[in-house]
DNA sequence: CAAGCCAGTTGACAGTGTCTACCTCTCGGC
DNA sequence: GCCGAGAGGTAGACACTGTCAACTGGCTTG
C-alpha cells in the first residue's frame, strides 16, 4: 500500500471512484462492484465506509453541487470592471449555468434529474443544494426587477428564482434529454434557442 | 384462458402491465420478470414479444405522449365561447401541462427526465413526442407574440415553443425532483411559485 | 498480555436481463 | 391427410447487481 494510498483514505478514493463512473457513463452504471474493482479491494471493502449504495451516491451528489456552486461563483464574478452591473453578472451567471450543464451533462442529470437518495438521510448533500440556489436568490434579492401583477409574496426574490432557475433548467434539461432529439436541430439551431430563452428572461424581468 | 386474454395478446397485456407497474412505482423498479410474473407467465414469454427490455419501455413510453398529448389536448379546448380568445387558451394548455406533471409524477419524469431507448430504433415513439410538442407549436405560429430583439431565426414559433416548453418543463421537473425539497417551501407556496411562473411568462410574451 | 474493535476478506442469497435449448400447437403445401 | 416449419411458451443457465453473514489479521487500549 503507497503512502499516498494510506493518507487518502479508501472512503474518500470510493467516492473518487465513483464520481469519475458517473461522469463517463452516467449514474445508471454505477455499481459499488465496479468502483471495488478499479481500487482492486474485495467488493466488500466499500460497504466498510458506506452503509449503502445511497450513501455513496449522496456523497458524490454533494461533491457535484459544491463543484456546481463553484462554477457558478466563478463565472458570475467574471464581470467587467464597473462595480454594480448587476444585470449583465445575472446573464453571465446564466450563461454559466447553462454551460456547466453542456458540459458536465451526465452530473447535471444526477444533481436534478436522478432520484436523489432520501435528502433527510442526508443532510450535508441538502445543505449544499441550498448553498448553490441561495447563489441565484441572493443576487436578486439585491436587484430590482420588473414587478410581477400578482405579487402578494413576503419574499418576491424567492419566486423569480424559481422562475430563473425553472427556464435555466428546463432548457439545460430539454436540450440533453432524449425528447429533443425529436425535433430536428441543428447544433447552431440549440444556440439560437438559448440565447432567445435568455432575451425572453430579459423581457420577464428587465423593468 | 379466457377469452379476454385470447382477444388481448400477451404482448399487449405486457405493455398494460409495465405501464401501470412505472405508474405506481416508477422506472428504475420496473422488472421484465415482474411483468411476466404478474401475467402468470414464465420469464421468457415476454421475450417473445420485445427484443429487449429498452423495447417494451420504448411502447411504454409511445403511450405515455399520447396520454400526455390527448390530456393537453381536451385541456387546451376547454375555453370558452368566444371563439379565439388565444391568450386564456394556452395559459389553459400551460396550466394543462403542469397537471399533467402533477398528478403522474412517474410517467412525466418517464418522458422527460429519464434515459431513453435509442429513438433511432423506435421511430414511433419519436412520432408521438413530436406531436405533443407540435400542439404548443401550431398554437403559437397562429399568435403574435412580443418581439425578440435577437429575432433572426426563419422559425419563431419553434424558438418561442422552445421557451414556454423550458419554463414548464423546467417549473413541473423542479417541483417535483428532489432538489426542491432542499428549499422549505409548502404547498401553497408551490402554487404560488407556480402562478408566478405563469404571470412573468405572459410579461415576457404578450406584446 | 488480553480484549476488543476496525478494515478488510470470502462466500452466500435473491434479484435482474438475456442467451440457448427444448416443447407444443397450428397452419400451409404437397 | 400428412409433414415440416414456425410462432409462442417453458426451463435452465450465465453474468451481473446490492447486500447479509461469518471470518481474519492487526492496532489500540485497559
Amino acid at each position: 500500500m503507497s503512502p499516498s494510498d494510506r493518507t487518502r483514505s479508501l472512503k474518500e478514493a470510493c467516492v473518487d471512484e465513483a464520481f469519475k463512473i458517473i461522469e463517463t457513463d452516467g449514474v445508471e452504471t454505477l455499481s459499488l462492484r465496479e468502483v471495488a474493482r478499479r481500487l482492486g479491494v474485495s467488493h466488500q471493502a466499500p460497504y466498510k465506509h458506506f452503509a449503502t449504495k445511497d450513501h455513496i451516491l449522496a456523497a458524490v451528489v454533494t461533491r457535484c453541487y459544491a463543484d456546481f456552486a463553484a462554477h457558478l461563483e466563478a463565472r458570475a464574478q467574471v464581470h467587467d470592471d464597473r462595480a454594480h452591473d448587476d444585470w449583465a453578472d445575472l446573464g453571465a451567471m446564466g450563461r454559466a449555468y447553462l454551460d456547466y450543464a453542456r458540459e458536465n451533462p451526465l452530473k447535471y442529470r444526477l444533481m436534478f434529474s436522478a432520484p436523489l437518495p432520501d435528502p433527510a438521510d442526508h443532510p450535508e448533500m441538502l445543505d449544499q443544494a441550498r448553498f448553490a440556489f441561495s447563489l441565484l436568490r441572493d443576487k436578486l434579492s439585491r436587484m430590482t426587477l420588473k414587478p410581477a401583477s400578482d405579487d402578494m409574496s413576503a419574499d418576491p426574490a424567492k419566486h423569480d428564482a424559481i422562475f430563473i432557475w425553472s427556464c435555466l433548467h428546463g432548457l439545460a434539461s430539454l436540450m440533453q434529454s432524449d425528447a429533443i432529439d425529436t425535433l430536428p436541430m441543428t447544433s447552431t439551431e440549440r444556440e439560437t434557442a438559448a440565447s432567445r430563452v435568455m432575451t425572453r428572461l430579459s423581457l420577464a424581468l428587465q423593468p
